[in-house]
DNA sequence: GCCGAATGTGGACATTGTTCACATCTTGGA
DNA sequence: TCCAAGATGTGAACAATGTCCACATTCGGC
């Protein structure tokens, strides 16, 4: 496979897919140039021909690893619905989403962990497929069916955000007692987490 | 103030002390043995004598972190309410320990980072003041002056953790936009993660 | 006062990120 | 066609890091 010693032009991209490999097999602290490099089948050095430093290198894997992220969340959005009403199915959409959140937190910690790695680089390029833009589009739905008031859409990505996301974190990490890995459960906070969203401000 | 060479059983609260000092200023990457051996006055390799490796003596930093944040809670929880009754006050309380947490995260955000960094090593030992244990008394205190359900009350921790802790982490990461700093803002936020654990679940 | 255990030191080693001079490949124009 | 210039990859080096070792120093109890 590595027979072609020169890349040009392609080496960029399979050192950031050599790199979420790496990240989802060992998390983000194993990423290395010399992991990467050696992964890739070239020198060291090579990195420093498309990657300013690790830590660009690493910004590039962490995004990718977002990319992934949603994706899942664009498959659990288009995912059949069996509301009746259109406000119920987009109510369910958006629990979906949450639901998918939780889940590619518990079914691939590692590149969770990857894709919320802080980093001092600023990411490569625009984030293509975004899971803010996926929680917008839910939350715009809510809206247009009737399920929250303008007013209310204005706060709902925040709070539905950081809800899933503060819960993954949990998850991920061992804090806390972990008798949460059931579905049920999973459910149960994701729906209190809806809940929230929709209740009126005052 | 290095001038005792031998610290004899001084050295471990020392390090930790120090090793506290340069993750609130320049966050947890910066944790290294040389770097706190240094600040210490001492020799990496005494360093040893007291952990295991640098990873023990992150999770000892880490762990101050965390009594660090629930300290500030517990201030937060006994701050003077100005609720009528008993059930407005304990409702009170939650909210200003939610902001606490918040605030914590803004103010020192490395120390916050600190607090929930990745460590393989377990924690040297139980947590004294503990956040989560804030967290349970004010939801005890909400379901004995019957804001909330014992039903409800099983699930709201993990609930108002999720929405918090999550939130917080938005806010120290640079994800999202941040128009959020702003106190107002933040109350919007935390009195919706409120109404989510008090809303029945059904 | 002295001995053993606890504690600190200097120096070493392997590994890491990073750089630099040099080699090799690709490509566009004479 | 060929060749010069730019793009790409290499090997060897450097500084910094975590970690360990043999040895020195200090403390507490006899």
């Amino acid at each position: 496979m590595e027979r072609a010693k020169y890349h040009h032009g392609a080496l960029e991209a399979a050192l950031v897919e050599a790199g979420f490999e790496v990240a989802r097999a060992e998390g983000p602290v194993a990423l290395s140039v010399r992991a990467i490099a050696a992964a890739v089948g070239v020198s060291p050095a090579a990195v420093y021909r498309h990657f300013d430093s690790l830590d660009h290198l690493v910004a590039a894997v962490s995004q990718q690893a977002r990319e992934e992220l949603a994706r899942a969340l664009i498959v659990a959005r288009a995912r059949p619905t069996t509301g009746r009403t259109k406000a119920a199915q987009a109510r369910q959409r958006m629990a979906e989403v949450g639901r998918a959140y939780i889940r590619f937190a518990i079914d691939e910690p590692h590149l969770f962990e990857t894709a919320f790695v802080p980093c001092a680089a600023p990411p490569p390029g625009p984030e293509e497929p975004s899971s803010w833009q996926v929680l917008l589009d839910c939350v715009a739905d809510l809206e247009t069916t009737g399920v929250i008031t303008p007013k209310m859409a204005a706060d709902a990505p925040l709070i539905a955000w950081a809800g899933v996301h503060g819960l993954a974190n949990i998850l991920v990490r061992g804090v806390v007692v972990e008798p949460l890995t059931t579905e049920a459960s999973i459910d149960t906070i994701v729906e209190a987490l809806l809940r929230s969203v929709e209740q009126p401000s005052r």
